[in-house]
DNA sequence: TGTACATCAGTGAACGCGCGTTCACTGATGTAC
DNA sequence: TGTACATCAGTGAACGCGCGTTCACTGATGTAC
């Protein structure tokens, strides 16, 4: 009992945080879960990592740093959500069903990311301009290296490989899927569907991916 | 010269506005139009009308239901856009191409709203909640009193009634048709198309609603 | 047709709020000798 | 192995900002007699 009085309020700290910024960024991420994006706030943030609002400054040029770091995480998580369903379509058997399988995971996988963590889906793309990413940031992606775009991408190619879809009509079909299952999302999260039953968006959102596949397919590609 | 000297910086009003509310809607508009939703704030709208900030309160609860009637409006904005290609599409000859061109203004009028009036856009759907709005409220409409999304319901019945899409497939089919074109209007808004050329979004936006019309036909119904 | 008065749309000043950001500082850490 | 020192991640206090909102008020309008 050498120091029996010093006071243990930082536990195990130091009064040097020891990774502040990753520990502003975590916090960030869930403000963004709970508040959406304008509840990413950099006071809120070194609030609730314990530490003085200026603190942010060692590590952020300013709030929109923080932000960005935020939405990278966000898009992150949104690619995890897609890969958890890729996995499983990856051990379908036969090329087309396989393709088909791929095509699918994204689309339900980007809506039921919507719908399970709205805040973070709105922090993704409903706060001012949104890109895709090239060259990858390894920042917004999950553990198979791709971001969101580069899934859908990737899912594409293999539907025109086993001829589930024409050479012609690929170019640009990701900005045709991509709208049809991001518009559905917003209407998971924001719009006439975010009240309804899990059952009836789930039911939806399969509609909504066959009507794509199928629609890509038969609509006429780039003149 | 009776009264020479009489101040006549409110030039043609009396002291009292006039009609506040309307102009107060008006630059709520403006400002939406100008900066998102987030631009439509009850301060500037009364700095613009040239009233004090608190004059507001003669009109409205407060900050909420003045932008819910900047709201209103912005949908009343994107009624009469997809109204325009509306009355075009229905100068087709044929029922089978007429109601193909009712769902292609649809689409389209929806799409081209967004590019020119992001702001307005964002504002109708990128801030919190938005529903349909029944029963219609006249102030979401434009000329014909359909809303943005009656209109869509018109023109896919239109579809039904000459053959082009089975009645199988009619139920909820709105909300396949809205997710694609939402989707897209929002790549055009703030994502990865916004800085595209014109024309190309143009083809794009075509590809799309032929798209949603072949896939609507060819994808399974409820189940 | 004139006067008295109630109404209510506007004013002016002030409030508290949370935000991002800047300043001069402090004190634990890790390195050079 | 011990001491001197530079580094730099944190502190504490303060700033200005624009916002929504509340208060007591004023004075033009329109109505009742």
């Amino acid at each position: 009992m050498a120091v029996p009085s010093k006071p243990r309020k930082p536990a195990r700290d130091s009064y040097r945080h020891g990774d502040l910024r990753r520990a502003l960024v975590d916090e960030g991420v869930a403000l963004a879960r709970e508040g959406g994006p304008s509840a990413v706030t950099l006071r809120e943030a070194t609030r609730r990592a314990g530490v003085a609002p200026n603190a942010a400054y060692r590590h952020f040029d300013g709030h929109d740093a923080l932000f960005a770091a935020v939405r990278s995480a966000a898009l992150a998580a949104l690619a995890r959500s897609i890969e958890a369903h890729w996995r499983d379509a990856e051990r379908t058997r036969g090329p087309k069903a396989r393709a088909r399988a791929l095509l699918r995971a994204v689309g339900i996988g980007y809506v039921e990311f919507a719908q399970c963590e709205a805040g973070l889906f709105r922090t993704a793309f409903g706060a001012g301009a949104f890109d895709v990413q090239r060259p990858t940031n390894p920042e917004r992606t999950g553990a198979l290296g791709m971001n969101p775009f580069e899934l859908l991408g990737a899912a594409l190619d293999a539907m025109v490989a086993c001829g589930a879809l024409p050479a012609a009509r690929r170019p640009d079909a990701e900005f045709l899927a991509w709208s049809a299952v991001h518009g559905m999302a917003c209407l998971c999260t924001d719009g006439p569907l975010r009240n309804t039953p899990p059952a009836y968006r789930t039911a939806l959102g399969e509609r909504l991916v066959e009507m794509v596949e199928k629609g890509l397919a038969s609509a006429p590609g780039r003149a």
